[in-house]
DNA sequence: TCACATTCTTGAAACGCTTCATTCCGTTGC
DNA sequence: GCAACGGAATGAAGCGTTTCAAGAATGTGA
């Protein structure tokens, strides 16, 4: 900086101005300072200007896991409301390991980001951070103190969906899948498919618990329910999508079985790709994008006038969007 | 950083060795600091640090494409090494929009980052950055000035792979279903496949260009294909999975034809998803994980030792995934 | 006991920017 | 012609670390 300014002719802090208060210094001043910096090939350093300005315009964003495309539109929606704001995103990813959360949130705390997102590994809910510095909200969860606000989504209302859907289908004997219910997002559903059953009469939903929600998991409950005869459901609510597609898969090799004749199935969260699975999946949508943006907007709140909003978490509500594994072929692509 | 020093009775460069050469400092003074540290809840100040010490531990990762699955591979990948030097990695995510893309690499230039690696947006490659003085690597495409280095995957052989598989099954009127061609990926797949043609007597390759690589690209030119006789091809070669997916809807719905007896398809990029659509499609996989590491290990060359490694681009080849969509009932999942 | 080597500590000088009280200088009003 | 004014430009004082020469403390051998 100080050879730009030697470079153009005016003091160092002339140089700063016309990059920070452009207002600030006069037309010709700037123009033959922006000639200086372009013709010198200077590049600004943050460290020494967020040392000095003590403020920061980047948001960091600690994600669970980018496989899962929900992480994904979550960081979308972030970004898109944080750049209208002229901050920035960084993301960290952490791969559901809570070491590397952890570790990651230490490291925005200590580059004095501007404020933190963090969409938690699921299952482990304990000793997290102890940030107190720097503004957090909590993405997909629950804030584990009372300091922290947070964007949620309504999970029971999703598994009531799920099951109101089914049965609005006439389908009378349902099976949850899903598990382990340790996890509050599967307890959670699992609940509200359950409110579902207790408002309607006539209608019994089983519980089959599963020790994860991916494919395999749905493949070997299929195997479980065709064991002790297929004909015992009507209906599925799986509490992912995962788990709704290994499930069709399995029924699917059953010789005159038909998904959903015999047996209707219901996915949850809208993965990028069950749309165009074997049997494109019914499922409940969650608004990763909202999700986003609302954190994002909850967090900037806090950075602009801090101390000011309460914590509050808000919760979301997730939608059903119905395919061809409930509505069979009466359903359309597009 | 002082009050540490104070509260812990010695001097501030103590604290500051305690942190960064703790076997510098006695045993019991480390202690007494470590936990005056915990008591006041100081948390390094990292802008401060890479000013005075002129360096930075974290590594900028600008990518184009988070929904597709291969950049999260190579995040992935890059990750897994830089953290086994003791490094981090910051993702920007660029949304295939070149305005961000360079916004991010400014972004990540002017924080000083250790390095930075770019996943560029495929159809531009004009004036990216000039990123001078941070070492960058480029993965997933050419480095367009002859400074840089980059990780690629040989997309012709890739090319050639899938048409060679389609061949060894007998398969002898071939279509190739993709473009834009400007896309060099697009282009250097279709050259491959033309090489597996012209090696091979009596195999025919026509090409049918689409505008894009999405399913609704896949599911246009299909109709193409069915309007002008679905019987003119046994093959088909699709530049990306989508397109393939597309191309499977398209034929299935029409009636006596199968897939992949009548005709079989292969699709391109391994997409977290193929193995569980419709028909499972056979695909080209590219390394993701393995580019990320080895375009890391480029990267940290550079660091540790600026000047010394000469610029240079290393092709990593892709490998074919048969499934369903080519070897038909044969082929069983797992 | 003393000289000397070794291990710890210390504190001040950077690092490259922002900020802000001052100074400069060209205008305006009387 | 002079005082008062205000927009531009200045430059020195931080910001919170690391680094490193120099000093203090401790240990060793004769």
């Amino acid at each position: 900086m100080a050879d730009v300014a030697r470079h153009a002719g005016v003091a160092i802090g002339t140089v700063s101005n016309t990059l920070n208060n452009p207002d600030k210094v006069s037309e010709s001043t700037r123009r033959r300072v922006l000639a200086s910096i372009a013709e010198l090939g200077f590049v600004r350093n943050d460290a020494a200007r967020s040392l000095a300005a003590g403020s920061s315009t980047t948001v960091g964003l600690v994600l669970a896991d980018l496989d899962n495309s929900f992480f994904v539109d979550i960081a979308r929606g972030a970004e898109s409301l944080l750049r209208q704001h002229g901050m920035n995103l960084l993301i960290a990813n952490t791969d559901v390991d809570p070491a590397r959360e952890q570790r990651n949130l230490e490291l925005f705390e200590e580059s004095r980001v501007a404020g933190i997102l963090i969409a938690p590994t699921p299952w482990v809910a304990p000793r997290l951070p102890a940030v107190r510095s720097t503004p957090l909200v909590y993405v997909n969860a629950e804030p584990i103190d009372a300091l922290h606000s947070g964007v949620v989504v309504d999970e029971r209302q999703g598994g009531y969906l799920a099951a109101r859907h089914l049965i609005d289908l006439g389908r009378t004997r349902l099976a949850f899948v899903g598990g382990p219910f340790l996890l509050n997002a599967v307890a959670a559903r699992h609940e509200g498919a359950l409110r579902a059953v207790a408002e309607s009469t006539g209608v019994t939903l089983e519980t089959i618990e599963t020790r994860g929600v991916n494919i395999p998991h749905g493949r070997q409950a299929a195997r479980d329910i065709v064991d002790g005869g297929a004909g015992r459901f009507d209906g599925v609510v799986a509490a992912s999508d995962l788990l709704a597609i290994g499930c069709i898969q399995v029924f699917d090799e059953q010789p005159g079985f038909n998904v959903p004749a015999d047996l209707a199935i219901t996915g949850y969260d809208n993965n990028h790709f069950v749309s165009e699975s074997a049997t494109p999946v019914s499922t409940i949508a969650q608004p990763g994008e909202e999700m986003g943006r609302v954190a994002a907007q909850m967090l900037i709140n806090q950075i602009v006038e801090p101390g000011t909003a309460l914590p509050r978490t808000v919760a979301l509500v997730p939608h059903l969007i119905a395919r061809r594994s409930t509505l069979g072929e009466a359903w359309r692509r597009d």
